[in-house]
DNA sequence: CTGAATTAATCAATCGTTTGATTAATTTTG
DNA sequence: CAAAATTAATCAAACGATTGATTAATTCAG
């Protein structure tokens, strides 16, 4: 059947992603990820062609949700720059939790130097969501309701960098917070939430110019 | 001469430091290394014993100076919280951008899943880091000058992670930022003055309680 | 001369990949 | 429908290449 086929194919992506995710790349044999996704060797190359086929594979199931997942916040007229932000947050944090090896693999990828097609992909991609980002800082900043001395690029790295900090560094995160970073209920029901009101209750007073409010 | 030796070890765990930080251990070989040292093969292992014992080293140097860096900001009683807050982010940032390569190397062993003695003695050393600034930050809080709905550790995720997630992805970074975020010039006359701004604009509203300043 | 430094040659182990054979599934043919 | 032909999936075994490491011989320094 097709969809024995298919289910089988996730599978060793499944598997394929984990481990990459876990020991890199190059740490990762072809032997230890047939093994621990119980297939033999040979269908790896049968199924992707090669190790670096695999990889790439991976990235190109992901990427294709990707896309799909880029609603333009933008559009609404009648809600406020710090609205979107605060939008865009609830989905950026949404999203990373859904599927956390392939963050760190995607990481990992990005900080190696060696670039290539796939590379210059991830790349385009990326680039899309942080200048979406931009657009909505921007917009903020021209309508006056964001400061103008604003710094757009390192705001949007700081969105993404907290994050990856604390996912990509689990041992030390796990001792900073004080329970287990790996524990998927734990990150969902106390670090999800946290994380976004961390996050907006520290933008909101760097962007937003603040009005009289009457106390004190 | 021992000085002879001490330059050709040094010069060795230099290149190592760097190949490593641009391919990884798994990626870097011993014959990789040593081709661009310029030494013979064996050396590697006549000086350090084994590739993990090169890899070891290059630690064990970096940490040797990291210990002595650790000034106790927290003593001088004459100073606000905040006040050490920018004297913190000043050492900080001067500090990543002195040791580029070891830095990155740093982040890709923590984000490995294996643990070992390596990875336990830097997230001691990490810590202590850490739990120096939870301490300004708590006494700040402690002090009245500071909120108290502070998210301590997310703060710290904060300031490391914002110049992690910048230093190692340099081609996002370099694209998001519009220029080579490779450039050591670059770097040090724009990037880190607009590094420490950056922190320290966005720190100071979320943790400061401001106060009536007359102006609107 | 003696011990340390350096080299080329070599080692077993592991790497990613390929092979040829076998089984299971599908299609074609009469 | 049933037998034959074809394709797809799976496997154990082996390939050449590369890995980290070691050896033994050689060079160098004091």
């Amino acid at each position: 059947m097709d969809k024995e086929k298919i289910d089988k194919k996730d599978h060793i992506l499944d598997v394929a992603e984990r481990v990459f995710s876990e020991v890199g790349f190059d740490g990762a044999s072809t032997r230890m990820i047939s093994g621990e996704a119980g297939v033999n060797m040979a269908m790896l190359n049968y199924y992707f062609g090669s190790k670096e086929g695999l990889f790439l594979a991976i990235f190109e199931r992901r990427i294709a949700t990707f896309k799909t997942l880029l609603v333009d916040i933008n559009s609404d007229e009648h809600t406020t720059a710090w609205e979107k932000i605060e939008k865009y947050i609830e989905m950026y944090v949404e999203r990373i939790f859904s599927n956390n090896c392939f963050q760190k693999m995607l990481y990992q990828e990005l900080s190696m130097g060696k670039r290539g097609e796939l590379t210059d992909n991830i790349n385009k991609i990326l680039m899309i969501n942080v200048s979406e980002f931009f657009k909505i800082v921007q917009s903020g900043i021209d309508s006056g309701e964001f400061r103008k001395d604003v710094d757009v690029q390192m705001v949007t790295a700081t969105m993404y960098g907290v994050k990856n900090y604390i996912m990509n560094t689990p041992y030390v995160s796990s001792v900073m917070f004080g329970f287990d970073i790996k524990d998927e209920e734990a990150l969902n029901n106390i670090f999800k939430p946290r994380l976004k009101n961390f996050l907006k209750a520290l933008l909101k007073p760097y962007l937003v110019i603040e009005h009289d409010h009457t106390n004190k």
